[in-house]
DNA sequence: TTATATTTTAATGAATTTTTAAGGTTAAAA
DNA sequence: TTTTAACCTTAAAAATTCATTAAAATATAA
């Protein structure tokens, strides 16, 4: 059998060229891209059976906009993809499950491990739909609806509308209700491992949170602070404890 | 919290000398060495939680050699590195992540930047072993419930309102049922071994446990006293030993 | 590009938590 | 009984943490 041709889509070299030399050792062809535009020129050149692909990427097109158009081609509508990611967010991962990438790799990772899982994604390459359910579409606590499909978030009737992150904030912290989340964990798991910025601006999207989806965001029934430890998601629906 | 402490290996003293005055700013213990024999040295004898390495190290080793020994080593074969290097060198970078290296900062840099970096990986860090959570999530104990994934606390079924130390004491002592610890042990699994504070600050804290989940604080059926021992946690519904 | 939206930083004050300190109480030893 | 050491209790001082706001920086869209 012919060697297999990985593509690796990364802007950091440092990475890149680990991954490159890790994957030439273990006896794959080898090619590289710092941007999804990179990449896609790349494509229409050469035979690629593999494509590891980072989220963040510089330019106009970040991983999931180079996935959803792969996919999209007949060339490589079933070739398999593995993305590469900063963060552990369930909703990049759904996102790409859904767009059809076969793993998921959190940064900073084991380089044994993502090798042993390529050799697997071949070894399994059949029909990959094992799309595994996350959750519920829609979250509804009381007043509030997360509909984690459309992205909306509707309070007492209303729209609202929220960024991206306070999505992402919401959706994480209600998905885990009742859990309690420091700020470093939320940073990790919503900004991503490689935020170098101040823990302090958790609060802050809380904050904002709590105007848009509190009646009194002084007084908060959903976004709890626990005092020293973090903050939760509560159900004010929900009773006491068992 | 317990102070962590970061080890400099670098051989220019005003740069060995402006990162150690900045990072005893933030509040880390600060050790230094100009070489990687010195380095290996002050690691026999002292606890180090992070090491700075410079690659260009005077000597018969550099950087690399000496990250090489770190993590060959069981003490320090997790312990972070953070790599400094005067040349931006994707080669360099390369060769450091596959040692093992968490980061790769290059000459001059923002010591802002580096700062935040510290943090970033320190906090990755403790969520990466705050995953294996130990234990059950909730202690039960008569009319007592501790719920250590909601951080609440319920006795003879109202919710309680204790502050980040009661609960962390409390939950110590549950979850060593029976076992007796002097306020020095306490001390150092509560508040860290670099608590020079008062020991009768735990008896202030016990008192005010006391009040909030004892029905008679002054006759306490959880929190016991043991004369001269210190404190053991006891579950009343369960029979008596001698 | 400019304009707009989003995110981050920074700084203040308020609220809560932790520590200190000092006198009171209790239990065991002298 | 008296003494002593260990512990309890309380109040106030000190330290920490959080909420809040505005402005600066950054990213995104027009």
């Amino acid at each position: 059998m012919a060697k297999k041709t990985i593509m690796i889509v990364e802007d950091d070299p440092a990475i890149s060229e680990m991954l490159s030399i890790n994957l030439s050792k273990e006896g794959y062809d080898v090619l590289s891209a710092g941007s999804a535009d990179e990449a896609l020129k790349v494509v229409e050149e050469k035979d690629v059976d593999f494509f590891i692909v980072d989220i963040m990427l510089p330019g106009s097109m970040d991983g999931f906009d180079l996935i959803r158009i792969l996919k999209s081609s007949e060339a490589h509508k079933s070739t398999p993809v593995l993305i590469l990611s900063a963060k552990d967010d369930a909703a990049d991962k759904v996102a790409g499950l859904e767009l059809g990438s076969d793993d998921y790799v959190t940064k900073p990772f084991n380089v044994r491990e993502l090798l042993a899982r390529i050799k697997s994604i071949f070894r399994r390459q059949t029909t990959a739909s094992q799309m595994k359910e996350e959750g519920p579409k829609k979250i509804i606590a009381k007043d509030l609806i997360i509909d984690t499909e459309r992205l909306e978030v509707w309070v007492r009737g209303e729209l609202v509308s929220l960024t991206p992150l306070e999505f992402d904030l919401l959706v994480f912290l209600a998905k885990n209700e009742g859990k309690v989340f420091n700020r470093d964990v939320l940073l990790d798991k919503l900004w991503g491992y490689d935020y170098y910025g101040d823990t302090r601006t958790v609060d802050v999207h809380i904050r904002r949170l709590r105007t848009k989806i509190e009646e009194d965001p002084s007084n908060p029934k959903y976004i709890i602070t626990v005092r020293g430890k973090g903050y939760k998601f509560r159900d004010p629906g929900k009773e006491k404890n068992d």
